[in-house]
DNA sequence: CTTGAATGGTAAGCACGCTTATTATATATA
DNA sequence: TATATATAATAAGCGTGCTTACCATTCAAG
């Protein structure tokens, strides 16, 4: 049916993605920066004083997750928890100094290693993965009503 | 520079390989059966009898974890460990009955993701888009050498 | 044959995701 | 005000990857 590559498209992705973490992980290393706790850098670093809860709805990962990771980051001194006074069950997290002096040095590693994956890859070809991966991405984030209809057809949830 | 979206790929890369697996999971979820598992089972399907430490070599994970997914899958009877009459060190892998059932329909399932994932992008793009992923695991793969290369310019490895 | 290196498998313990359940605090409602 | 519900964070325990360390066995050198 296919006959293209398709069929291995999960073990593509998979591939890549492993890899990519794995080299990225390699250069960071020295900062004592994982690549789960650099996407959660990103999102602090945009938005000082965010809370745990925003931080798991942005990065898509369960709250328990977001909690065990910034402990990492709190006791690797990257971030540091602080109190809201208005709302006492929130923690707001800060970056500190040093994640901020590492910030841009572990953007550039980023991009080296998104530069070395894209060798031989033309411009033109760039576009087309990107675009296709941003369409991948919104197809499998809708695809949750995708699953409702296999149990009947409502479609009218809540 | 780059200003294309290529300063998020990695993030993208990461966000289609979670959501394939969580998608891919919830179909296989009736099945008892893992992506993790689901890739190894492909391998000992096509080559019965297949030793842990070539599944490790194939998965490109370490041979302990495999091990405890193989223990994992023949505790859900999917494969069963032998011992090699010839070579008392290795435990050859064999698929289940159960196994064998289940393959066609997993492998049905894991297609459905695809075109799922896929849906809206052109044959075209597709073929664009796989030859960049296979062009990418080429480039990371290769890049165990690129990493040499900044400790000095020797390039001549074995 | 005996020693020593290489190989196949496993154990222990960590990172990062998950599900499920609990605690503390806020907020809405009777 | 008192009670019920919702929300923010955490705890416990599991799956899958890792590193490091360890047996058992095989193979190569002597």
């Amino acid at each position: 049916m296919v006959s293209d590559g398709i069929d291995r498209l999960g073990f593509l992705i998979h591939d890549v993605q492993r890899l990519m973490r794995k080299r990225f992980e390699a250069r960071a290393s020295g900062l004592g920066l994982s690549s789960a706790q650099w996407r959660l850098m990103v999102r602090v670093a945009k938005e000082e004083g965010i809370t745990q809860a925003r931080l798991a709805e942005l990065l898509e990962i369960e709250p328990i997750s977001v909690s065990r990771l910034v402990d990492r980051m709190e006791e690797g001194g990257w971030i540091e928890r602080r109190s809201d006074a208005a709302d006492r069950r929130v923690r707001m997290i800060f970056p500190t100094a040093k994640a901020s002096e590492a910030y841009a040095e572990v953007k550039s590693l980023a991009g080296e290693v998104y530069e070395l994956s894209l060798t031989g890859v033309s411009p033109e070809d760039r576009r087309v993965l990107i675009k296709a991966l941003e369409v991948m991405v919104e197809n499998l984030t809708d695809a949750e009503a995708s699953c409702v209809k296999v149990k009947s057809a409502e479609g009218a949830a809540a």
